[in-house]
DNA sequence: CGCATTTCTTGATGTGGTTCAACTTTGTGC
DNA sequence: GCACAAAGTTGAACCACATCAAGAAATGCG
């Protein structure tokens, strides 16, 4: 089976999800997936547990394999503010520390019991310098995530807190369900407070 | 001269300036830094022109020789908002259109009368397939726009209007003098009012 | 199971920032 | 250099969302 048209499924094996996602990215050939897969090493976290601490360098790229993380801020007031999260097949770091390796400014924590794919930074650099389809594999991955960025940006500039929330909530209904309402409410840029009271007009206007 | 350690000043022509640029970040032979600047073409705009267009796909990735552009989006209700915004030796498009090759979502004007030199889609293809060092170079491009874009999501979420104004001062205080307020009001995400507000009020404290 | 902790809800009140409108200043094309 | 457009200022009213507080529900764990 070629992996390129593979479904990505729970019933897979860490490895097996990454092989396929990057497959699906650049076409590779087998050595090269088997390469690429074992610069990874396999962690498991606990809920509540820190992977990238204020202060100190993110070390790795994460792919989560099963479970869920957010990566959160705190500003002058210590309001908590998530500025990213990942469920499974995405990835998760801080950038900024991780691509400097400079101290991290935000913490990343597991929302449940968790198991991750990590790379660390040096092998991601022998990765790279490896291999050209490597090289474009993440660079690929880097613009996609710039391309979301902006997107987030556009939507917190030109959005009320409602349309942002209607908005997630049609794009992505099952990790809506998933998140603790605090994290949905702080990443959509508002109190979980006045997410409450958007669920619950909501839930009268609609029946 | 060796180009990496040569700074960009004004009296530089674009192909000088775009070649001293690249050099700073990864390290390249004259021939390729020829080959990759011959892969631009140069082109001026009158103020207020534009150059990508909500419908239209993004053709070209954009390097400011000389002048000022900023690229918006309109909300449900019109109002206009600075999604980013480019000087000297910046790059500006709307890179969701251009990565993905799909029609635009905001628009992208000259503020002043500008030359910038343009490399189309295709082209860039190209230079990334010929060459590794290529693709790096794009790649390390997009690593640290996604990082300046998550800096600017953490800062538009745990920063007050003020402070966002402060920041932004105190690391780009030319730009801030040379971008018309309405700009830099939406930019910041508030309104030109209130940013004459906080200019206001700032004046009297200091003196 | 049962107790503690975390998360969510709801109301009352407060505020950072917007809106609107009228005016002043600055820039620009002919 | 004048006329008109664009950009910036100021005040008053307003609103989307935050804050605080106190209770209810859900979750976790020994």
């Amino acid at each position: 089976m070629n992996a390129a048209s593979e479904k990505i499924s729970a019933a897979m094996t860490g490895p097996e999800k990454l092989a396929a996602l990057i497959d699906r990215i650049v076409s590779f050939t087998e050595e090269e997936k088997l390469q690429f897969v074992g610069s990874f090493k396999e962690a498991k976290f606990k809920k509540r547990q820190c992977i990238v601490q204020p202060g100190e360098c993110a070390q790795h790229r994460n792919f989560v394999v099963q479970g869920a993380f957010r990566a959160y801020a705190l500003d002058d007031e210590g309001q908590d503010h998530t500025i990213s999260f990942a469920v499974e097949e995405w990835w998760i770091t801080d950038y900024n520390s991780y691509i400097y390796q400079q101290p991290a400014t935000m913490s990343v924590v597991a929302l449940e019991n968790s198991v991750v794919l990590q790379l660390d930074f040096t092998s991601e650099q022998a990765l790279k310098s490896s291999n050209h389809k490597f090289e474009t594999l993440f660079r690929i991955l880097a613009e996609r995530g710039l391309a979301a960025h902006q997107r987030r940006i556009i939507s917190n500039l030109t959005q009320t807190a409602e349309q942002r929330y209607t908005y997630f909530l049609t794009h992505y209904p099952k990790v809506a369900q998933r998140l603790p309402q605090y994290v949905l409410a702080s990443y959509l840029g508002m109190t979980t407070e006045f997410l409450s009271r958007i669920r619950n007009k909501r839930r009268k206007t609609k029946q």
